[in-house]
DNA sequence: CAGGTTATGCAAAATTATTGCGCCAATAAG
DNA sequence: CTTATTGGCGCAATAATTTTGCATAACCTG
């Protein structure tokens, strides 16, 4: 893996806030050629730097008006094999992320769905019903105040 | 609001597999002409369906390699401005997501950083000395199994 | 069913991205 | 100290993509 250079740092900073910069506007923010920085920006695809490109949409809009986090524990036996045990929650499209942590909980996921009948019906339908499962909490947000914000690029 | 209508919802759905999917591949993708889906997505954008394109980037690559939540719980009284008590937190970059919950806690935080001196770092520095913080809780992420994933869009 | 609004595809125009090329700087080799 | 070699750079030409003007078709609404 290569080391990023002052330039891939402003390359990538840059198009955090806005990934449909034109080459010649990100051009002038970094102070490069916008020939160099598409070369730069497809050697930062290649180097796996750039993962892909997202598009944010407005949940509400789509009808998802609630999220929730559910935090599972597992029986210790299927801790061995986590994706195994959550593979299945994974490519569920209520799910949004999902992370094994440290603590009392074993995976923390987060859930949009419809509504709270809908979440119940998740819940006790699709989590309930795994093998493996040892506890079941799950916190409703009331409020999203940030996501997905732009990850720190070190200057 | 406006409602979504197949084509709108077919291309929200292609979109969101592969943001910088050409407008002659979307077309073919939905069964549309290109233009008309340039106008679409430009409707689309205007309703604040699409809130905005996003670069998604490898934390590890930036020497992110930490990942933990926060579990904040504040005082009665602050809870009628939550807003005013976590926005500072909103502003800094280690913060990637900020959700108000039911429960226990109060807020959900996801930060990432660059390692666990860092975290450690940045709870006794920035979030400890917090007015109005009751409660403070940690989980370290061992894992992202799915992060970012698409937003189900009703067919 | 008429009048008006909105959606659509095609083709032209405008914008944007990519690539070939020669140049320059930095580093390694002689 | 000079000379290759490598890699990054900008410019300009080319290619690809997006946007828009326009005429037609579909859709309401009364």
């Amino acid at each position: 893996m290569e080391t990023l250079d002052r330039f891939d740092r402003r390359i990538l900073h840059a198009l955090q806030r806005d990934a449909r910069l034109t080459l010649a506007s990100l051009a002038e923010a970094v102070n490069l050629s916008p020939s160099q920085c598409s070369r730069r920006i497809a050697r930062l695809e290649e180097n796996g730097v750039i993962l892909g490109h997202d598009l944010r949409l407005d949940p509400e809009a789509l009808g998802l008006k609630v999220t929730a986090f559910i935090f599972l524990s597992v029986d210790k036996g299927r801790m061995a094999s986590p994706r195994d045990a959550v593979a299945e929650l994974l490519a569920r499209d209520e799910v949004i992320d999902c992370h094994a942590v440290t603590g009392s909980h074993d995976f923390i996921l987060k859930v949009r769905v419809a509504d709270l009948a809908e979440l119940s019906h998740f819940l006790s339908t699709t989590i309930s019903p795994m093998e493996g499962i040892r506890d079941i909490a799950t916190q409703v947000a009331m409020n999203t105040l940030k996501e997905g914000g732009p990850l720190k690029v070190m200057p």
